[in-house]
DNA sequence: CATCATATTCGGTGTATTCCGAATGTTCTG
DNA sequence: CAGAACATTCGGAATACACCGAATATGATG
């Protein structure tokens, strides 16, 4: 095939923008995955390939999505730690946003924020719980007591390890890990 | 205070269950937290307290949902490893649950189902814009295989990672965690 | 402090999900 | 193989959610 300078870069701008595409559709399927909306998946990606922070509106723009959808996305993205807000010199108030590639960090956030709640949470109903059942006779309570301490154990030992996958960097862990699949 | 026998064990019976209930309501809440359903946590919390596998009539009758949507509910827990499908000798077809209590169990499954398929998914798509990138000249070619590449070392780590958690014993795990962190 | 640019929130609409009761399958048993 | 005892699937109603466009709030700037 041959082809002049002119239609070899219009054909590479439509395999580069396929590329792009291809990779958003998965990450579009990603996010559904782990149970966040497909437009969250898209959004995500649009940042990805973008090489500086971009505006609201931009994303607006360029994901096809009303304004107020990708308002919200973002805040709620941005809760999860998936994207950051920036704010850029001279342009205002505006807001910018960037994605967040080391997924490592978004699930350290996820665990020291969601997860400790519900660790938290689950261990109060716990320890109230026993509470009743130790100051209950019958054999029911000796059952229910019985299974509510081994939750309680359970949710002991996750509470440490919590803490320490919060407190490593993935570099330490992988590191670790490898040792360990040594021995 | 001053109650007969038969009072207090009727006052027990009430701090019993309300104890059993408690838990059972933070279960509720947790699933939320995950993802799932407020009915899962119940349905789950259900076969927690019950020490022999129970029939989804036994369900049906605890819960006060639909058969219906008991039998769904088991079905989508029983993918995830969130319960068990057990026979009982003797009672034909009928269907038993018993709830799984080893949670390290449940997220181990779900890494080598779910986790280990979206890895798959994204990894071909990541060869695939990877290979059309190459052929493609331009800047916009250069930075976003710069971008897929770096995506795709990520998940190479990933993968690496999914091996190791998905044939260690929660016990391995922890005491080799517990050595990292003394380090 | 008024105006402009921008983000957020609100109310409505269409779509997906949950749950129900009824209908249908399926498997055991006489 | 007929019937009983189940589980599953189906269709529909109520509810929740995503998305939109319009209205409102917030912050920057002259």
């Amino acid at each position: 095939m041959n082809q002049d300078a002119e239609d070899v870069d219009g054909t590479d701008e439509d395999a580069v923008q396929q590329a792009r595409e291809e990779v958003i559709q998965a990450l579009e399927r990603s996010a559904e995955v782990y149970g966040l909306n497909q437009s969250y998946g898209r959004l995500y990606g649009i940042l990805f390939f973008e090489n500086e922070p971009l505006s609201l509106d931009g994303l607006v723009e360029e994901s096809g999505y009303a304004k107020s959808t990708v308002s919200t996305a973002m805040q709620k993205m941005n809760r999860l730690h998936l994207v950051h807000r920036r704010s850029v010199p001279g342009e205002g108030k505006k807001v910018f946003y960037e994605a967040e590639t080391d997924f490592w960090h978004v699930i350290q956030k996820f665990l020291q924020h969601e997860v400790r709640r519900e660790i938290d949470v689950m261990t109060r109903a716990l320890d109230s719980a026993a509470e009743r059942l130790e100051d209950a006779d019958g054999e029911q309570a000796d059952a229910y007591l019985e299974r509510v301490e081994s939750l309680r154990t359970m949710y002991d030992r996750s509470e440490r390890l919590l803490g320490i996958l919060t407190s490593s960097s993935i570099e330490r862990l992988t590191g670790l890990l490898d040792r360990l699949q040594r021995d």
